[in-house]
DNA sequence: GTTGATAATAAGGTCAGCCATAATATTATT
DNA sequence: AATAATATTATGGCTGACCTTATTATCAAC
């Protein structure tokens, strides 16, 4: 493998690009969303990642993930979720904030540390968001799941995974918990894209669609 | 406490001062040389803390720590050796690469997990380079011993810690058994400030002074 | 096909932390 | 007191990743 430095900018691109989309391109501007920044940066910052061959750009189509991006960005998850874990299971950090605090040490871990953590931890495969954490090689099984969004009125599934990053969003989310593993029924759908509403451990909540949409269900 | 967000150079800079040095003010041109930048570079980056009233720098006759400075000091510092304990005790690293291992995650973690740290750990006094890590509050022993380039030749000494951070002097100590805990006879010292001759675990080593300095012993 | 929304590009600016080179200041030594 | 060595300051430059404010392309919808 290429061992060059990336930088934290560069890792947090490609693995925004990652957890946006599996293979389908996406908008600059979304990404420019995720990341908090204004699609004019994103757009620059693509550009350089395009030069490097970590993504392709088509204009006006979005952009995606090359096979390098892809395994780099692979080996980003890998490392958060592996450290989601840790901070959940052994440090008891609130759920909410696992992510958030991943991500800082994510960026600062080396391989040798990586390696050294998922044998500490017994390889899980999936970190307490849900998500499966990618094999040493990049290789992991996707969801096998759907949005929350687009479930039917009525029907009742079960919370797989929540891919939300932003704490204040996790922090919601818990606090009516919809957290994997979680059953939800669709009670009702308001029209023209309104909120759901949903019943969850026996209490009914609203939810507007685009959080919704970060919920993944079967 | 104030929490500004500081830039990992600022921890490194103070950091290092820490480590160089108590209390006694630290020559520009050493900082510089441990941090592996120029002089000048140093030097503008002190005016910088010196502005943030971090450190004090007195032209000419070296930069301390104020309280400020050496509180964060002190809190980087916990942070450092704290991880220094996991990623040695629970995560098997080589001894002679958990300090740079650990330098890169203390700069992204946030101040639940290195509590949450603590309390896993539960509550480590020293590191496994034998220093101190500092409490909550910033306090912390200081350790009771001598650089091993002043002890007496014929004597017999207890490594108490070693101070070095760059990988490759760890590693060429480890080598060497000259490591915490470890007894160490001063057989020679060669004349001019030449190099010690010492034996540890049965075998002689030859050890350069600039080395020595960095082992701490009583 | 024209139009309005969205996307992309261009141009110029900021900021931290580094760099080199050159000019001064200070200290320490003779 | 002169000088060599060391510290400091001054100046100007660079880079990555962001910003704002235009301007120009393209797509999608009527």
């Amino acid at each position: 493998m290429n061992e060059k430095p990336l930088s934290e900018s560069t890792e947090m691109y490609l693995k925004a690009l990652a957890e946006l989309s599996a293979r389908e391109p996406v908008a600059v501007a979304r990404l420019a969303e995720r990341l908090g920044v204004t699609p004019v940066s994103a757009n620059e910052m693509v550009h350089r990642l395009d030069e490097q061959g970590l993504v392709s750009h088509k204009p006006y189509k979005g952009v995606a993930l090359t096979k390098k991006g892809r395994e780099i960005a692979s080996d980003v998850l890998r490392r958060q979720r592996l450290w989601e874990c840790f901070l959940f299971d052994h440090l008891n950090i609130e759920w909410a904030q696992i992510y958030e605090f991943a991500c800082s040490l994510e960026h600062a871990t080396a391989p040798e540390v990586t390696e050294a953590l998922a044998v500490f931890l017994n390889h899980p495969k999936t970190c307490p968001r849900g998500n499966p954490i990618p094999e040493q090689d990049g290789s992991f099984e996707p969801l096998n799941g759907a949005p929350l969004s687009e479930a039917e009125v009525g029907s009742v599934v079960t919370a797989l995974a929540v891919n939300a990053t932003a704490t204040d969003v996790l922090k919601y989310l818990q606090e009516r918990n919809i957290l994997p593993g979680r059953e939800i029924e669709i009670v009702e759908a308001a029209p023209m894209r309104g909120p759901l509403t949903l019943r969850v451990e026996g209490k009914e909540v609203v939810l507007g669609l685009s959080l919704a949409e970060f919920v993944i269900v079967k």
